[in-house]
Order: structure tokens, then C-alpha cells, then sequence
DNA sequence: AATAATTTTTAGATAACTCTAAAAATATAT
DNA sequence: ATATATTTTTAGAGTTATCTAAAAATTATT
């Protein structure tokens, strides 16, 4: 029994909601995540029951399998790595890559993943600073920090954004700050919490507003 | 109307099974290359027509419409395009590329197949030597050449394969002829067609049937 | 040209996924 | 605890793409 891109996306979804909470995922919360009606997620929702994608029992919500969570960490991991391919390689910007990957993340070859993978030189965060999971489903440990949680004397990397707006990702634009970028926080002013970075050999001072929303891995 | 993933299949069957003769496609041919029943291929051809993607005539076969012939086109390339970065990036065989890229040639992001193009050196010609058209559609006009029409003195590149058998490919990979390589033809034995070439500073005498499934580009 | 063979189309059904509207179950409020 | 509101499920129907079987049109044969 082949898996349909249909129930693919419902399996990502019920993952994606499945971390929010601890609770089983409701029928409704899936339906407005997938922009559909609630009737229709009951009929996917058995389907994908039958195939033994998810745990259901009739006005619970549902969890995923341990199958079911493997599906959708295989996915995710497809996603991300195709966006770190299309920004590193294909000069898209932080905000383009989403709706590509999206469809990308659904193309079956164990092997164009692999090499993918290897081609990229095994990236452990996508653009948004969200971690790849490897091959097993395993993630890194090191997660990804507010620049304004990191403390004075440190040493980062970028490695995402929380805010993706167009005037945001313009501003690190100006200022050089990329993905990639070393950012040694030198100073944290008490009064207005804005912070002074080394970054590209040179002092800059950003808001606290940019340093809330710039996540960065320390090492 | 969004163009739907089997309409796009359809297209390009037609558009492939139009270059082989002159005349409309019929019904049964369409249904055979994609493996399908005739009464579907009336069904969908039917669809394709209101759509303005074929011309069609009960009974009289189709042809592609300009607006058809774009999309078969644009198809043609993204899979060719594809195929290239397969081989050049990922470590693909010749003969693995082709399950995969007839997955990737639906992905719609016009900006995704541009940059590809850009990364990839605006390749004039896939792994198997078959011509890629640019954005605007329109082909290279060098066309490949099997290595046997080559005339002794001359140089040329290698560009693909006829025969993807394996047993070819490996023959090709023990005699270190890859894609791109660069091979003068210093002599042709009349009595059993054989030819000898320079390859890689060296000489290498290979029988007719190599040099018959070998494609190549002059310069 | 009439008959036979082949190709193509139509008619009716099926499977996957979706919807609306109504019924059933659960949660909330008084 | 009973009534009300919300959530979820069921029932029935539509869409897309497929199929089988039978009818219609075209092509080939004698």
C-alpha cells in the first residue's frame, strides 16, 4: 500500500500539532491546519488509522504511531534539507524557500536524499535555525538560542530568524548578518537591552528587537 | 485552472510520441505509453482539449496546441535540468537519474528551475546526451552525434549513451569515459568499423558497437 | 463494395478525497 | 443536573481519474 501525498501532509500536520501540545491532536485543529472540513479529516483520519499511521478512537483526536512518526521525521527532514539546498546553492531568501520545499519534501529516493545530504556537507539546522533530523530520525541536541539569551564574552553562529517579514530580513541584509555569520556579543546595555556584536571584524549595536528575533547556535 | 500532475503527463506523452512521426497521436498510442486503457485516454484527451492544451477530433488523434507545446517543453527541460544536477552534484548513475527526475519535473517555482539552470552552468545538454532547452523554449542547434559518424581528425565531447545497460555503463567506467570527456578520432578500421581514439592522453581502440552507443558533440 | 478486423468512443462503475447538512457525542454554563 | 454550545461523526453527494464491456467509427481485406 503506497503512501498518498494526501496523507502525507495530513501526517505532517498531526506531527506538527503533536508538538504544541501533550494531548492527542483534535479533529478541528487538523482541519484548520490544513485548511479543510472537519468531516474530512475524520474519513483521512481513519484511513490513516487502518494503515496503522496514527492512534484513533472515535471523539479522542488522535497520536501518531511510532510508523506514523518516522513518516513525518523523514519529511521534515526532507524539507529542511531541501532549504538549506535552496538557499545555500540557489540564492533564495529565508522567506522564499518555503512553498518549493514544500512540494519538494514529497519526492521518494532514499538515494537523492542521502546525497543530498552529503552535498550540503551534512547541515545539522535549516534557515530558520530549525534542526535536520539524520538519516535514523535522530536530531542534534544543540538547539538553536535567542541572540538576546546569549550571554557577554560568547560566541555564536546564525542560524535563523523568528521574524521572516521582508523589512526584517532586508535590515540583516544591510548589516551583513547572514546565515553563517560568527557574532560575538561583546556588550548588553542595561537601560535599553540593545546589544553590541563583533560580526564581519566590526563592532555593530543592535535593538533588542533584532536580538529577539535572530536565533543562533552557540559551540 | 490549475494543470493538474496527470494532465502534465498527458502532454508530455503526446508531446514525445508527436516528434516520432509527422501525423496526429492516436488513442492507443497514448494509452500505451502510459500505461493506461484507450477509454481513459478519450476521457482525458477530451479534457486536454477544452483546456486548449491538444487539438482534437473524435476519432483523428491529437496534436498540442502552442499552449500545450509550452508546458511539454518546459517539462522537457525542467527534467533534463534535473538530470544534470543528478549526475553532476549528486553522484547519480546515467542510468538512475530517470525515476527521479520524472519526479522533480513537476515541481512548480520558475525561480527554483532558473537558478538550477544558473548553478548547473546553463548545460546545453543532459546526461544522455538529449538537447535542454532554454527558458524561452527553444534548442541548442548542435544536436549529438553517434561517435561512429565522427570523421577521423576530428574532436569532440562526449555527451551520452544509447545503450544505458549496465554492462555499457561499467564497460564505459573501466575504459574512464565519462561525460564531458574529450575524444579525437585518429583512425577507423575499415574491415570491422572499429575506432581508435585518444582519450585522456592516451590510445583506445573500441569495437563498433561502443562507438554506436556512444553519443558526442562536435565543436 | 461488402465484410472483417481494429481502433476509438460511450456508458456505467469504482476508488480517493472532498464537500454540505444533519445527527450524535462531548464539553460548558447556568 | 439540565440546557446550551461546541466538537465530531455520519450520510449522501460531487470531482477526478481510472476501469470493463459494449457500441460506433474507421481501416484493412477479399
Amino acid at each position: 500500500m503506497m503512501i498518498t501525498l494526501t496523507e502525507e501532509n495530513y501526517i505532517k500536520a498531526i506531527y506538527h500539532l503533536g508538538k504544541l501540545g501533550t494531548a492527542n491532536v483534535s479533529t478541528n485543529a487538523i482541519a484548520k491546519e490544513m485548511e479543510t472540513k472537519a468531516s474530512s479529516v475524520t474519513d483521512m483520519v481513519k484511513k490513516l488509522s487502518e494503515k496503522a499511521y496514527v492512534d484513533y478512537k472515535k471523539y479522542q483526536g488522535v497520536s501518531l504511531t511510532e510508523k506514523g512518526k518516522a513518516i513525518a521525521v523523514n519529511i521534515v527532514r526532507k524539507h529542511r534539507l531541501w532549504e538549506v539546498f535552496l538557499v545555500e546553492k540557489l540564492n533564495f531568501l529565508w522567506d522564499e524557500v518555503h512553498d518549493v520545499a514544500e512540494q519538494l519534501e514529497h519526492i521518494k529516493s532514499p538515494k537523492l536524499i542521502d546525497e543530498l545530504d552529503a552535498f550540503l556537507n551534512f547541515p545539522t539546522h535549516d534557515p530558520h535555525g530549525d534542526p535536520i533530523p539524520d538519516k535514523d530520525g535522530n536530531f542534534s541536541k544543540l538547539d538553536k538560542v535567542k541572540l538576546s539569551k546569549v550571554a557577554v564574552g560568547e560566541t555564536c553562529t546564525c542560524v535563523g530568524v523568528e521574524d521572516s517579514s521582508s523589512a526584517f530580513l532586508k535590515y540583516l541584509d544591510n548589516h551583513k548578518i547572514a546565515l553563517g555569520s560568527k557574532i560575538e556579543v561583546i556588550a548588553i546595555e542595561p537601560f535599553d537591552e540593545s546589544v553590541t556584536i563583533l560580526i564581519n571584524a566590526s563592532k555593530l549595536n543592535i535593538s533588542k528587537h533584532v536580538s529577539n528575533n535572530l536565533f543562533v547556535r552557540t559551540n
